[in-house]
DNA sequence: CATGAATGAGTCTTCATTCAT
DNA sequence: CATGAATGAAGACTCATTCAT
């Protein structure tokens, strides 16, 4: 956050517009291959810039780096908030946060799994940095759980630890995907929110409330 | 699985020996600094061995992380297995295979976060191979769930997804520690194991059978 | 000859350029030490490039030697060929066939040896597309013999045989030079050639025909 | 022939023997590889020994290489000596040593190349020891040339020259036989001493002295 | 005499980064 | 602003040779 790229060039509008080729560039390759196998050259070349052009609006490899994840922490946080706010209803909005949150993990594979595996690539500061989007992020998890206690409508002993699990669990589609082959996206959003609510005991009270706009993909069939 | 590290020295306990000193070091320093930053000079000084002395005992830098790693998944299968078999109730099987998961993944956390972060830096093969251990480990737990909704103790819907689900969520301890600092090991075990049985709801039967022989570290006093 | 050398650098004009410093620096160096004990970094230095520089303008140690061999051949052909091309008489036309073969050869002394020491350096692909051009140079000769037998001219049983033994002839000077330190190569083309056109036996027809345009540095007076 | 290959070892017959393994195996490899691209491991295992065995033997790589050089000078040498030794007629002691010499070179094949693409490795000394040969070896042909012209038989003006072309021509077969695949070596031997006798005119007196003993494989019936 | 583990200098090669044009 | 040639530090790996057992 603190961190910025410091580019050559200053026209804001053309920074914006050559991040985004780079980004892209190098998303792809970065995905493919990792950070380390990828160099920099190939970038500037799959960006359409050469190399010269490349280092006026990055001062590091690294840089390119930094740049991926905050385009990905900031739609993250944004795409997130949005998704969940107004709803009033405990489970509706946990609901709508784990769900939605699974679907930008999906969108983004990508880039959720360069977060977890090439991460260490940027310096501490930038870590840092990371580590507390992630603590945002699960605290916004975590409020959720404490307002439905407080409305008696969960029991979570530790809403702090369950808050992390939970957002931590949004990422095994995106990690483990080549384990739940069989499964489409909305069937595993299905099938983990009751797991999420009830357990593997799954005895809790049946009757759950409908969120009627999404009624078709993954409704409250379940359970 | 079926590729092996090949060695120029033929003496099996020396290269036993060398291979522990090896791993033990590279571990420090893949863990440290991750794979790519780490140089097989540094690692050779590490181990206490000169670089053509490391060079007899490995063919390739790719070997060392091999070699981590057949290590890492025996140990944590065999250990595994060990702790949940002969548990005839299903409750007390999935907790103590659940615990034990956790317990390995703390003590050797840093294997296991090398295995989340540099696994791409193994090979198809190796990856593959990587894959099923963990299809198996996963598989172990989903026959666990399966038995418990048979004996009616249990209502997985889909014991497969679930089962990868658990698993995963062992690795939240070893892979969001730093984001759990209040908890300890023993805490966050004693919280999590609830949310799995009953979910945020956690309005589930609260008689759980004890585990006479641990009932001092994680008991269930909770809830 | 289907193989080319790939390179960085695109502009042509540098690249032959620098390909040239290249080869004269490696020529020399090869010559002095052979192939394997020259090292890379010595024929930077010796081009006057940077390795990263020379790199740029290669893929590999063995391009180096590929681009000197590319060279030498390119040259052999075309000059030896333009010797010859347009002589009635036979005998006069493989007197300059030969002579020009030797001088070239006598010019080019470390190509040649290079040739014939280091060529295993070149994989499969190249080495063929050597051969072919050895071939090509000795059916040359071959035909001209040919010609020579149908005029009545010559009485060569296998003009394959002894075109190859003919070419292979020019190299004594190149390859046994230390040997013949006694003669300057004019001389040994004068004697050579009468041993090829009478062996050693030398009592055939004398009356050869001259070359007006060449009396002068190894004319007809030698038998 | 000066220098010589230290050994630890002190018994000269089991030198001798252990000298011998080494030359076949790195004989073998040599022809395949290349000097350069075998590795003293190699050879020590080709050759049956353990490479602290093999090192008492020799002190270098290089002493493998004089080893084998040595072995084929002295083969070489006295081999010719002895097929040549005792005839008095100039014509059929030059075919004789010159056939002998082809025979050994097709024999030795891989020595002859060897020593003519992998002699840079020797070291000034050991280089001067094997021209030194070389030129004895020439100079036997030349005696016999010699010989030749004053008893009025031969008409040769440089016999020097013509003596190492002679030598020289032998390695025709040895160094250029992938360029004579359609031909035997007696073939090879049947029409290219015609050549060296009369020349490519070939009009020389036809009444050739017949050598009685080996009239079969490669009489003069030709011409 | 034999063994083979150990040594480490040296090899080829890559790649992030700079800077003159 | 753009280009891309140049730089050179650093990396993985090989291999001749030694020496303790």
């Amino acid at each position: 956050m603190t961190r910025s790229v410091e580019t050559l060039v200053k026209d804001p509008e053309l920074v914006a517009k050559r991040h985004e080729q780079i980004c892209q560039a190098a998303l792809t390759l970065f995905s493919r291959k990792g950070y380390y196998r990828t160099s920099v050259r190939e970038i500037a070349k799959a960006a359409g810039l050469s190399i010269g052009a490349l280092y006026s609006y990055i001062k590091n490899k690294e840089d390119i780096f930094f740049l991926i994840y905050q385009r990905i922490l900031s739609i993250f946080r944004e795409r997130m908030l949005k998704a969940a706010e107004g709803i009033e209803d405990p489970d509706l909005q946990l609901k709508a946060a784990f769900k939605e949150t699974l679907r930008i993990y999906d969108e983004y594979r990508d880039e959720v799994l360069l977060l977890y595996q090439e991460s260490h690539v940027l310096g501490r500061q930038a870590l840092q940095s990371l580590m507390e989007v992630d603590r945002q992020y699960a605290s916004f998890f975590q409020e959720i759980l404490e307002r439905g206690n407080r409305e008696g409508r969960f029991a979570v002993k530790e809403p702090n630890l369950i808050a992390v699990s939970l957002l931590f669990l949004c990422a095994v589609w995106a990690l483990k995907g080549w384990n739940l082959k069989g499964y489409t996206l909305d069937e595993t959003i299905h099938h983990l929110i009751p797991f999420i609510f009830h357990g593997i005991k799954g005895f809790g009270p049946q009757e759950e409330k409908r969120e009627p706009e999404e009624a078709r993909d993954e409704g409250s069939r379940h359970r």
